[in-house]
DNA sequence: CGTGAGCACT
């Protein structure tokens, strides 16, 4: 409640100056038509044109074709355009495109890359784990709009990584822990010694934890008390996504109880998911259950089908089953109706039921939901390979499938048994084997296997978790063929080296 | 005129 008597109190010299006006739009045809008229006008009016442009980039949910079309005719663009355009696109379905653009700017435009276009192309590769690309722009960023205040070039030059901004280097920490190189991410947030704040720390903190670092991580955020940077509530995530993925129950179930007595920090709904995470993983699931039921805060989607992965993993079906029957009887976001149904489906099909698979999957068909394929990419010289579960579309599918047979011959030599219970089918042993062998992590296993020399670390991106079996077989294959292997899942990453895994097979 | 920036839960 604001104090009435001390705002009558203040002189009327201090009131804020009124908004500058700016040009309401509520919808995107309305944008198109303000378009069109400024353009009859005759005058090409910069200012409205931007503020359409804005708009447009920003309502669009990733279809920038307006955007585009208007930015074309705003006379001369300057860095906020491009770096309005560039950040649409690295939040977009295709974040390529931003990438793409960027290289238009850099090269065909006379306005140049600054300190707000770095991050959104890093983003962009961070999302699309791009590590040759983000390295470039590692280099990239000593031009003048990344460097830290008051620093002069020749400083620059000098000592590169000292000079960028705190945001900058952020940014670049996060890209490279997306893009599975822990390492080069260390380097740059140990060498900001001067600029470092608590994002800095925080992405760092998180990297570590998703790499499976987890004492790294718990060391750093001690480092970080010790030099008083207060902590924030994505600090508390990631230290609890630390004790997640090392499954340190108790110290994750402590730290969550009193993080808002120690470091001022209130739970919120990602602070309790990683902990119903951490209990319902290691098995703990009627107090997960628990956990959910006393929390202060609503549950949503993703709480619950945590708890039901949990359950999953654990066998517990009753439990399982039950909490589908209360999923269902909730009115849920109609984005989380696929997630939902995939995960129901997954585990009625592991637990032999069928029938309801069958109903999950009609329902899906009925709504027009479609479970997203499994998709690996791999990255060889610079440029990009994807992979769809079962392709056959590569131009050197051949050589892929020839590879995987000879991997299969190997396994068979070393007694590999291949994980059947993972495929979700209704099919027989023989039809399992053979779905299991065409994940799309296999082939671009064996792709990278193919591409690259002896000895060189292969590094895959997947879009969904693997399955176990792919995860024991990237484990037989570090060992057999003397190749470090980095993969990243949906939410975390697998360090597979002379036949062990960093995660030690919890996950 | 200045707009626009980095890190978190399945």
């Amino acid at each position: 409640m604001l104090n009435s008597t001390l705002i009558g109190a203040l002189p009327c010299t201090l009131a804020a100056p009124p908004p500058p006006p700016k040009m309401e739009i509520n919808s995107m045809p309305e944008a198109l038509q303000l378009h069109a008229q400024t353009l009859k006008s005759g005058k090409t009016q910069q200012k409205s044109l931007t503020n359409i442009f804005t708009f447009s980039a920003l309502s669009s949910n990733g279809d920038l074709t307006y955007a585009r079309l208007i930015l074309h005719s705003i006379p001369s663009p300057n860095s906020f355009h491009y770096n309005t355009m560039i950040r649409a696109y690295s939040r977009s379905p295709d974040p390529i495109k931003a990438l793409h653009f960027f290289l238009y700017m850099a090269r065909n435009s006379p306005t140049r890359p600054d300190k707000f276009t770095y991050p959104f192309v890093l983003k962009s590769c961070a999302r699309l784990g791009l590590s040759h690309q983000g390295k470039q722009l590692h280099g990239a960023c000593a031009e003048t709009g990344a460097l830290s205040v008051g620093m002069r070039v020749h400083e620059v030059v000098k000592e590169q990584r000292i000079g960028l901004k705190a945001h900058v280097s952020t940014a670049l920490i996060d890209m490279y822990v997306k893009c599975g190189c822990i390492e080069s991410a260390r380097r740059v947030f140990d060498e900001i010694s001067v600029n470092k704040d608590v994002y800095s720390w925080t992405a760092m903190i998180a990297g570590l934890a998703s790499h499976g670092k987890c004492e790294d991580a718990i060391d750093l955020f001690n480092q970080m008390q010790e030099l008083s940077i207060k902590p924030d509530e994505r600090t508390m995530t990631s230290v609890l996504s630390a004790y997640r993925n090392a499954g340190l129950v108790s110290e994750g179930y402590r730290f969550l109880k009193t993080m808002h007595k120690k470091y001022g920090v209130w739970p919120t709904i990602q602070h309790y998911g990683c902990v119903v995470d951490l209990l319902a993983r290691a098995g703990h699931l009627s107090d997960a259950e628990e956990l959910i039921k006393k929390m202060p805060i609503k549950p949503d989607g993703v709480l619950w089908r945590t708890l039901i992965w949990g359950c999953k993993v654990n066998k517990d079906m009753n439990r399982a089953e039950r909490l589908i029957d209360h999923l269902k009887s909730l009115k849920m976001d109609s984005n989380d109706d696929c997630g939902n149904l995939v995960l129901i489906g997954n585990v009625y099909a592991s637990a032999g039921k069928w029938l309801d698979k069958a109903r999950t999957r009609e329902l899906m068909n009925k709504r027009g939901l479609v479970k997203p394929p499994g998709a690996s990419k791999i990255e060889i010289d610079g440029a990009v390979h994807e992979f769809i579960v079962g392709d056959s579309d590569h131009p050197e599918a051949e050589k892929i499938y020839a590879k995987l047979d000879e991997i299969e011959e190997k396994l068979r030599e070393e007694k590999y048994q291949p994980k059947l219970h993972e495929v979700l089918l209704e099919v027989d042993d023989e039809e399992k084997a053979f779905q299991l062998s065409h994940h799309s992590e296999k082939l671009a296993l064996a792709f990278g296997l193919i591409k690259t020399n002896p000895g060189t670390e292969i590094r895959i991106v997947k879009n969904l978790r693997s399955c176990e079996d792919c995860h024991a077989f990237m484990k037989v294959i570090s060992k057999k063929y003397h190749r470090d292997i980095i993969m990243r899942d949906r939410i975390r990453f697998h360090h597979f080296s002379n036949g062990e895994c960093s995660c030690k097979d919890y996950w």
